[in-house]
DNA sequence: GACAGTGAGACGTTTTCTGTCTTAGTGTCT
DNA sequence: AGACACTAAGACAGAAAACGTCTCACTGTC
C-alpha cells in the first residue's frame, strides 16, 4: 500500500535541489548524506542515482552549477541597461551583495572549481572568485571604458565585494544602493584611482 | 614542534562539554562525531576517552546530567523564599521557561532516559518530563497547601509550560513574570481549579 | 629522576554511507 | 488489454568514516 504515489508528477529535479538547500543548510555540506537528501526530497535513493549519475559528486556540482547560473543570471538582469560606468559598477556591488549575504552559500559554490570537494573558502578560492566575476563583469564595460582599464576596476571591485562579504562593515552595507554609489565615486571612480596602475 | 602546551592546566572537562554543547549545536546531536568534539575543544582523543572511558555514551550522558544538575540548580536557587503558593509557581514557570528557550536541547535532555539514545521530543519523553518536574517540584509546595492537591495543580502546570514552550503564543510569554502571575491566578489557582478533581 | 597528564597518531573493529541492482507497483499511452 | 516509462523499497557489497584502544614522546611538577 504505497502512499502518495506519481498522481502529481512534481518536478522531482527541483525537489532534491530543494532538498540538498535545506540538509546543506541545515547540517553543512560535511554532514550531508545521500540518505537525508532522499528523505528530504521525499524520494527514493534510486531515483537520485537516475536523476544524477554518478552520485553525490554529480548531484552537488549540478546543484553548484545551478546557482551560480541563478546568481549570473540575476546579476545580468539587474545590471543591464545601466547608463554609465558608475551605475553598472554600483548595480553589481548590490546585487552581488545581496545575492551572498541571502544564500550563505553562494561564496563556497563561487569560490570551488569543478570536481573539487567543497571545503573552507581557502585562498585559492577567493583567487577563483575574483578571475570569475571578473571575466564576467569586465565585458559589460567595455561600452563606457577600455578593457585594460576596465580589468582594474573590475578587479578591485570584486575584492572589496567579497571582503565586506566575509567581514562586513557596521558602516557600510554593500546592499545598501545610495552608500555603495557614494562608495564607488569615492574609492573606485576618483580621478586618481582609474588611472591603470602598471603592476 | 608542540604549540600551546599544557602550560595553563586548563580545566580540560570544562572544555569539552563546552565543546559537545557547541558542536550539537552547530550540527545537532546526531551527526557530532568524537573527532567534531575533540577538534571543537582542542583536546587530544585520548583525552576525551581518559576522561570519559566508554566513549561517547559515557560523554553524552555526562553532559546530559550536567545540563539538568544545572537546571534544577537554578529551578532551586530562584525559586528559593517564595512567601506563597502563588509566587511559587510563578518563579517556576518563569524559570523553567527561561531556561528552555535559552537551551534548545535542554527539552530532549528532561525528555531522554539514561542510556537511551537521543532522539526526537516523543510521546514518552514529554510523560518523563511531567513526571520528573513533578516529583521536583511537588515537594517545594508542602508548606502551602497538602500536596495530594498540589500533585494535580503542579502537573497542569507541567504541562503547560511544556505546551507553551513547543508551540509558542504570540500572547503569551511564560518568560514574563507579570504575565504569568496573571495566568497563574486565573487557571492554576482559581477557586475552582484548586479543588482537587478525582479521576 | 620519577611521575602524572597530555598530544599525536597508528591500529583493528564496528558502523555508516555509497552506488548498483532487482523487484513490484502505478500511472500513461496506444 | 498490453506495452511502456517511471518510481518506491530495499537488498547488497565495497568504500569510507567513526569508534575505542593503545603506544610513544613530550612537558611540566614534585
Amino acid at each position: 500500500m504505497t502512499f502518495a504515489t506519481t498522481s502529481p508528477p512534481r518536478d522531482i529535479e527541483a525537489a532534491i535541489f530543494s532538498a540538498v538547500d535545506s540538509c546543506v543548510t541545515q547540517w553543512g555540506w560535511d554532514k550531508v548524506t545521500m540518505d537525508d537528501i532522499c528523505v528530504t526530497a521525499g524520494v527514493s535513493r534510486a531515483t537520485v542515482y537516475r536523476l544524477f549519475p554518478g552520485g553525490r559528486d554529480v548531484l552537488f556540482e549540478a546543484v553548484r552549477l545551478g546557482k551560480l547560473e541563478d546568481f549570473f543570471t540575476a546579476m545580468r538582469a539587474h545590471v543591464e541597461g545601466s547608463e554609465s560606468l558608475e551605475e553598472l559598477l554600483v548595480r553589481c556591488i548590490v546585487v552581488a551583495s545581496s545575492e551572498l549575504q541571502h544564500d550563505e552559500h553562494l561564496a563556497m559554490m563561487l569560490a570551488t572549481t569543478p570536481g573539487e570537494t567543497l571545503g573552507d573558502l581557502t585562498v585559492s578560492g577567493l583567487g577563483r572568485i575574483v578571475r570569475v566575476a571578473t571575466a564576467f563583469i569586465t565585458p559589460l564595460t567595455d561600452e563606457f571604458i577600455p578593457s585594460a582599464e576596465a580589468a582594474h576596476i573590475v578587479e578591485v571591485m570584486c575584492r572589496l565585494v567579497i571582503s565586506y562579504y566575509l567581514s562586513p562593515s557596521p558602516t557600510l552595507d554593500f546592499a545598501n544602493e545610495d552608500a555603495t554609489r557614494t562608495f564607488v565615486r569615492t574609492f573606485l571612480l576618483s580621478s586618481t584611482s582609474s588611472v591603470v596602475v602598471t603592476q
